[in-house]
DNA sequence: GCAAATATGATTACCTATGATTATATTTGA
DNA sequence: TCAAATATAATCATAGGTAATCATATTTGC
């Protein structure tokens, strides 16, 4: 029984009720309860769920479209960091994608500082944020939205960015490997993330150090479509050598 | 019984209707007043709802991001009023596309009482609104951002509105008339109109009885697009007789 | 094979969530 | 306007979940 299976586990178990009690995973996993609580703690701080006393809940849930999600607040720090190096990315007349996740959310602080750029996202919170800022021609993606992300996905959203090309996509994923490339927990959001790549000039993954040579469930992108590693400095330079040894330039 | 699990709840309720009650909450989740009351405390904080004698509402600030401004209170009574009437006209499992407006905006509220429905939008305001409603599936059609609109436009969303067919269509205009038809002060917007009309078995007018037999700057539709106006008791019934002459039914 | 890293479990002290009780505040209606 | 009804705040008690620490097993890399 192993942890990853574990996680999985409770992924699921999160997807069906909204909600897990630490004792039932630990009798439903034939372990003990504290560690199940060290699975949770580790998992919520990659914004995969919200710990209660008692177990933990899915995260997203508020009425307003994001300022209270759980994970915003998460890394802060860090994502404001990684924000900040994409941003110097960034140049005037630039159309760009921009992926739905928290960490991408932070880049439109930096996004509204420009004064022409053409935006294309399926995030509702990047939609809101930029809303106020008429220099930013935004455009949504088309297609179902899903409540809890804020966000549209699905088969429609994945055509609708087809008919789009931008110059440079800011996305993000759940973890990275130079073994499987891209992974994320959720296909959905993965298929989104992939169709910008291949609708791109050029690719920035913006994602903290953690999740380097970390994977996730499921891998969706291979490496070559990456240019761009956009962390944190908790990077190890050697693992930097071996991306930049495939091409892709990593910024720390 | 999560205390986050409650919050959830709580949430959700005010989704709905726009208040809650302590016993109600405390009754359903199971568990004293004294702890809902301290749930409510501590959403309070975090400026998810406000505080009230004997439970909580909505707070204006969870509903601002996308809504509209003080144009959606002029002539409510009259809004709300046609409004109830054109939801008599809804079923459930229907698939309807609503259009962008204040009045139609108006409709959300009712649209949330429905167990199945699937609403095909343009309009930012009315998104934020259903987003709530885990039980209505909402389709965003893809295309630019209209800033001050809160809506989406131009030929994207026009092509992207081909690509769907709903069974009947909620849409507004500036004016109508027996021998101009539909008309509307904006191009765009009568772009997104026209285009639901031809994408649709049965198509609703709602506007108040001020508009009707007055021309706007453009006209875009002819009457035999149309199905029904639904309108308020302001409407001459000699008007009316004309209107049915022309197969339109007319709801006041 | 062995050291280092990782994963798991047991124990204790601590903290959180909840409810009962009583005093105080607010609302409602005659 | 005042009193009855109802809601709330404040305090305390308690059950149960959690963090911290240490100990033990298992895997990984040299």
């Amino acid at each position: 029984m192993h942890k990853e299976e574990r996680k999985r586990h409770i992924i699921r178990c999160l997807g069906l009720n909204d909600q897990v009690y630490t004792p039932d995973i630990a009798r439903q996993m034939h372990v003990s309860e504290i560690t199940v609580r060290r699975d949770l703690i580790e998992m919520e701080k990659k914004g995969l769920l919200f710990r209660t006393h008692g177990g933990a809940v899915k995260t997203s849930y508020s009425q307003s479209l994001f300022s209270f999600d759980h994970r915003l607040n998460i890394n802060a720090a860090e994502k404001e960091y990684i924000c900040r190096l994409a941003s110097g990315f960034i140049e005037e007349e630039d159309i760009v994608f921009i992926d739905c996740g928290t960490t991408l959310f932070r880049l439109c602080k930096f996004i509204k500082a420009f004064k022409k750029l053409t935006v294309i996202t399926n995030s509702l919170p990047v939609v809101s944020e930029l809303m106020s800022s008429e220099h930013i021609k935004t455009h949504l993606i088309g297609g179902e939205i899903i409540n809890e992300r804020r966000a549209i996905y699905g088969l429609r959203a994945e055509n609708n960015i087809r008919e789009y090309h931008a110059n440079k996509a800011f996305v993000g994923s759940d973890g990275i490997s130079l073994r499987k490339g891209l992974s994320s927990y959720d296909e959905k959001e993965a298929a989104i993330t992939l169709k910008m790549m291949q609708s791109t000039d050029t690719t920035y993954l913006l994602c903290d150090s953690s999740k380097v040579e970390k994977d996730s469930f499921m891998a969706f992108a291979p490496l070559n479509l990456l240019d761009f590693l956009i962390t944190d400095k908790g990077i190890d330079k050697r693992i930097i050598k071996e991306y930049e040894k495939r091409n892709i330039k990593v910024i720390s």
